[in-house]
RNA sequence: GGGGGCGUAGUGUAGCGGUCAACAUGUCGGCCUGUCAAGCCGAAGAUCGCGGGUUCGAAUCCCGUCGCUCCCGCCA
């Protein structure tokens, strides 16, 4: 080794060792014959003097050094002079008083601080990710991502789990998203894909006997990206045999309930988990991801407003349509100009925009108020447990729209009134999805989760009768407007699995081929089975604090899913693509 | 595919039609024995993302394009 200790786990006790430093020149500050580097290492950051009277030669030699130079400095520890202690640094009790020093590696001068930052445009840290790996912020949120995947695996092992490595080239199959193709060389004209998920492998190693499964699995999907999407990412995915819903609950719950307690210092809000089936999120949050870390919820006032003189919620009522608001406390002082604001979001997302009511000192402002009777008036704001300052927010439209847009205004709303605490965690489940919802352009039933998702028991004659009120035995786990994991009951019964196929608009020839080694599978005794996939990166970025997943990923893409460090995606020689017998052609 | 934001010395910003494009920081040189984002003095450093247009004159206005980013669509 060229070190015998590490820059950041000096402490007093090491007064008076002799001690070999090896690491970056994190801050130089000179004084002449005086000078200070703060040499730095994965463990920290360690102050190191060097003295001209006593050490005339490293003194030198340390002169010349500038940031990011590569150093091995032997010396000497000792308690730093009273009064200059350094309390911001864990090692800022004492000091390194260097004898010899060796340049191990001279550095060009970076293209940003590493000691700091400085609001760098992400693309300049993109293009020179290996530097910004070392900065504080990424070397934190690393090692916090390998202390989850390291508790995981424990956890899980500790529990009979087995983890079973799965390929990457695999199988296109149309459903879900757009795949990574791989042209195949041996095969020529023919593709493997990278998988989305490993769904349907570890569904077979549940066939083979493992009963319990997991991977901390690469999962691929060629979809535009978003603050929390990337076009490779990383599941925990499960699978366990002879299980039913509550088993992998419980199981989910206790692992991610122990995790965020012994890796980070997230508050966990709830323990135990609560519960919200689909209906239920939808009803009060406007969103299957709700946000539980405040209040706020929707609040339905059609029955009140169905027969007013108000053409805009008359008409809306009377074609099975919702009238919901909700009460944002002490906005009531908002300018129409806000207001306008908060109108033009949600007419993002459907909505042909905003009733609004004010509850000021002076009385009441409003938009629909002067066509209400003052005793409907009344009703909603009793309903909607409006006080004085605040503002009543209402979205009149089909029951979808309703949802959508004011459970983004809800979230909106959240922000700007501060109640989306970074430091508290709301986990929660959601259940009892409906199995299919209805596709308007191609009249069919579309499997919400996938087409692997059992039914609720109760619910099988509904697949007959009235599919789109059959619950599946999906789970979504959901964190503060993420959803940071999903799974299900398999189906284990053919005839089940054929009914869904049927549905769905699958022909059992379709199905034979797209999925004949399922099926074929599932004939040889296959055992009841379900998992869950849990997204790590989500998970690591919630409890990092940080606002996206790249900042937890080593080395991301940018958001048209790009390398700019490696330079990838890039073209390749004309005698590889012949190789593959492909050839080029431009797009239409 | 669509909408919004950003792009000016290495970095972060200012300048938004009219001297030589400014400030901070970094870089380089000098001074400096208790600093810790050290300090003081001095110097260098920019084809204002790229292309075109309007204008006597463009970093500034217009059009296009590229890159990054947020969002819709897409994605579970």
């Amino acid at each position: 080794m060229l070190k015998t200790h590490n820059c950041g786990e000096l402490r007093a006790v090491h007064v008076g060792q002799r001690v070999t430093l090896a690491g970056w020149v994190h801050q130089y500050r000179g004084h002449g014959g005086l000078l200070f580097i703060n040499l730095r290492d994965r463990s920290g950051i360690v102050q190191v003097v060097f003295e001209q009277e006593s050490a005339p030669e490293a003194h030198a030699i340390a002169d010349e050094a500038r940031a990011e130079w590569v150093l091995q400095v032997r010396g000497t520890v000792r308690r730093r002079p009273a009064g200059t202690e350094n309390l911001s640094l864990p090692t800022g009790e004492v000091e390194v008083a260097a004898e010899e020093v060796t340049v191990l590696n001279r550095a060009k001068t970076p293209p940003f601080y590493i000691d700091r930052e400085a609001g760098e445009a992400e693309a300049l840290r993109l293009r020179y990710r290996y530097l910004d790996l070392r900065r504080e912020r990424m070397q934190r949120n690393l090692i916090l991502r390998h202390r989850v995947v390291k508790f995981i695996r424990d956890f899980l092992d500790e529990r009979g789990f087995i983890e079973i490595e799965t390929p990457i080239l695999t199988k296109s199959t149309p459903e879900g998203a757009r795949d990574y193709l791989v042209p195949s060389r041996t095969h020529p004209g023919h593709f493997f894909a990278l998988p989305q998920s490993p769904q349907q492998l570890k569904q077979l190693l549940m066939v083979a006997g493992f009963e319990r499964y997991f991977q901390i699995a690469r999962c691929f999907r060629d979809e535009d990206l978003r603050g929390d999407r990337q076009p490779e990412f990383t599941q925990l995915d499960l699978e366990m045999s002879f299980v039913e819903r509550e088993d992998i609950l419980q199981l989910v719950e206790e692992l991610y309930t122990r995790l965020v307690e012994e890796v980070s210092d997230k508050k966990l809000l709830f323990k135990p988990f609560p519960r919200l089936s689909y209906h239920e999120a939808m009803t009060r949050f406007g969103k299957d991801n709700p946000d539980l870390r405040f209040g706020m919820e929707l609040v339905d006032v059609s029955d009140l407003v169905g027969d007013s003189d108000y053409e805009v919620f008359r008409r809306v009522v009377a074609e099975g349509g919702q009238v919901k608001g909700l009460c944002a406390e002490g906005l009531a002082g908002y300018s129409r100009r806000q207001i306008d604001e908060l109108n033009a979001f949600v007419q993002n997302y459907g909505a042909k925009g905003l009733a609004w009511l004010a509850i000021q000192e002076e009385g009441i402002r409003s938009s629909f108020t002067r066509f209400l009777n003052p005793g409907t008036v009344e009703a909603i704001i009793q309903r909607m447990k409006a006080r004085t300052g605040d503002l009543l927010l209402l979205v009149a439209d089909r029951p979808a729209i309703v949802a959508e847009a004011l459970g983004r205004l809800r979230v909106e709303l959240g922000d700007r009134l501060g109640l989306r605490d970074n430091n508290v965690l709301a986990m929660a489940w959601i259940i009892d999805f409906p199995l299919f919802h209805w596709n308007e352009e191609e009249q069919r039933w579309d499997p919400s989760h996938h087409l692997f998702t059992a039914p609720m028991p109760e619910d099988l004659p509904l697949l007959d009768t009235d599919p789109g009120a059959a619950r599946g035995q999906q789970y979504d786990l959901v964190c503060n407007n993420y959803e940071i994991g999903g799974g299900s009951i398999r189906i284990h019964q053919r005839e089940v699995q054929e009914k869904v196929f049927a549905l769905i608009g699958l022909k059992m020839e379709e199905a034979r081929q797209q999925f004949g080694h399922m099926l074929e599978a599932f004939e040889y005794g296959t055992p009841p089975h379900g998992g869950i996939a849990p997204g790590i990166d989500r998970l690591v970025m919630l409890l990092a604090g940080e606002p996206n997943i790249r900042e937890v990923m080593a080395f991301p893409k940018t958001q048209s899913a790009a390398d700019l460090m490696m330079g990838c995606p890039s073209p390749v020689s004309e005698r590889q693509l012949q190789e593959l017998g492909l050839a080029l052609i431009e797009r239409v």
